[in-house]
DNA sequence: CTGAAAGCGCTTACAG
DNA sequence: CTGAAAGCGCTTACAG
């Protein structure tokens, strides 16, 4: 590494006249600074951020890291879309962190940036992975997320799985299907918990249930692609009435096969993505931008109050009734 | 600020030790680490990364700044997953500046920061701001701009701007308006450009151009709002067979003014945005993914190979037809 | 298991 | 206009 002793030699001057010439120039003599300029170049010396920062006493925060779990899907980029706008105004940026492989090379990384704080998006993080961030006091708060004792800015899934069902027993259907994906999150649990509950209590039970496997690093209309086959056969092969779908991308898939069969069969999504509206999709809306833009207004105040009490903020989705 | 030396002299053990605690506890004392921590506790010190990382000597860059002006508008949006899916790869992140509001100030943060290199999002810089990144020595490419002399991946919207003149020629339409905005970005004016010379050489001159005041802080919305208004009004009070528009989204404006006055005019927009498809609007199409991609790529070659000859990568665009 | 001391790469008040 | 030296907050080989 070449460093600013390096240049200082080169150019026959001290580390302290390199530094003037660094920041500036000032009380330099011209010849001299050309001296250094021309070193600088041959040795194509890069200052050291990081020993400037100490030196100078620069220690403000004002970057926050994002967490996000492989790849950008719609719903999570008007979450992005919230936290942007939301630390904007506060002159805070924006780190984004990928742990979708390497998951603990990324961890170890994280705690060694300079950040003001964490948000996490629609994942949850281990014991170890807490206890790392509470040895280097890293704040954090989980979007799209709940954890009892922890900051949480959430949706209520299971109200959302108890809107859907409501919406299917309204229209006096009882044959359903539920499709989803074959990975346990948090999210699809309380959905279709919240679903089947509000059917078992008007005596209703699920016909069937099918689940996609989650193909981490594909693109997620792959998913879609899935969730048309699976339709199409639950169309030709059963007396279904309506489907519940996991979330709106699989939703579509079904959209496509029920209408190449011809089928009159209900669906609904979950999501509300700016699409659906096209597809005339009906859904559950989850206001994502929001849960972005609460979310950045939350770890900037976590970090200045250094609150005891953790910040739960339950959203409540809503039902979006269109034509399917 | 409360440094190590202050939990040093409140638990009574020198900073090795102290340092030691901070990095896992080996070789330390049950009970000298609980008094440690102890004081780490009742001080909230958080340890300085900075000082941190100059002690390990851990000057790997492994972020990479993206520059944005104000919002993040759909385009973008896929202009920003590509630039994650290439860094990701390499196991880069991202780190987002908005130089929407104090922009000199947000310069002079992000050659303070460790990076790698930087990737400025539809816009120019100036000549200070680029004399300020030599100096720091800071790498950049364009995306979605040209500049001569500088790495830049640019769509070619001169290009763009013949496709939408030669699908109207090839629709026999005459009459022709341009609907933009009022600020004159490189986009606009090539496109525009292109669009004009194509109907000239067909001895065509464009009847009405209007241009909507842009509105920084405003959602884009706003804008296809006006939109609808100007052709709403372009309808009513002239004979316009076709519309040209700047955007997607201001074409949307013009698709719903259409709409309601039950009007044969034809409208083409320029992006080809996700809802594009489900308004069978159509438009230009700008691979934004790709832009975004090859921008990751390019920014980590040019770090690598610290390249003389600027990288010039130039898209084009493609007509997509769809109904209106 | 712990401390004294040198060092990471840079900056800057001080003296000349 | 320039240099010698102390310092930024932390880490770590060395010695005990």
């Amino acid at each position: 590494m070449i460093t600013i002793n390096d240049v200082a030699k080169l150019s026959g001057v001290t580390t302290a006249t390199v530094s003037r010439v660094l920041n500036g120039g000032k009380n330099v003599k011209k010849e001299t600074m050309e001296k250094v300029l021309d070193a600088i170049k041959k040795l194509n010396y890069k200052p050291n951020k990081i020993a400037r920062n100490l030196a100078k006493g620069r220690f403000t925060e004002s970057t926050i890291g994002v967490i996000l779990t492989v790849a950008i899907y719609p719903f999570f980029y008007n979450i992005l879309k919230g936290i942007y706008r939301g630390l904007s105004e506060q002159n805070y940026n924006i780190l984004i962190f990928n742990i979708g492989k390497n998951r603990k090379e990324v961890f170890e990384h994280i705690v060694k940036e300079n950040l003001s704080g964490v948000l996490i998006v629609a994942t949850g993080i281990s014991e170890e992975e807490k206890m790392l961030f509470q040895i280097h006091n890293m704040k954090f708060v989980y979007l799209d997320f709940f954890e009892e004792n922890e900051n949480s800015i959430f949706i209520d899934n299971y109200l959302g799985g108890n809107l859907a069902a409501n919406y299917f027993i309204s229209k006096n259907i009882n044959k359903i299907a539920l499709v989803g994906e074959d990975r346990k999150t948090q999210q699809q649990e309380n959905r279709f918990l919240g679903f089947k509950d509000v059917l078992s209590k008007n005596g209703i039970n699920i016909k069937t249930e099918r689940h996609i496997s989650f193909m981490e690093n594909m693109p997620y209309s792959v998913h879609g692609k899935e969730s048309y086959k699976i339709t199409k056969e639950l169309i030709e092969n059963t007396d279904i009435e309506g489907i519940f779908y996991y979330c709106d991308e699989l939703a579509y898939g079904g959209l496509k096969a029920k209408k190449e069969l011809k089928s009159s069969i209900f669906i609904i999504g979950y999501d509300d993505l700016p699409s659906s509206r096209y597809f005339k999709l009906t859904t559950i809306r989850q206001p994502a931008y929001l849960i972005g833009y609460y979310g950045a207004r939350n770890i900037l105040n976590v970090i200045k109050t250094s609150n005891m009490v953790p910040i739960k903020k339950c959203i409540s989705p809503k039902l979006v009734v269109r034509k399917t």
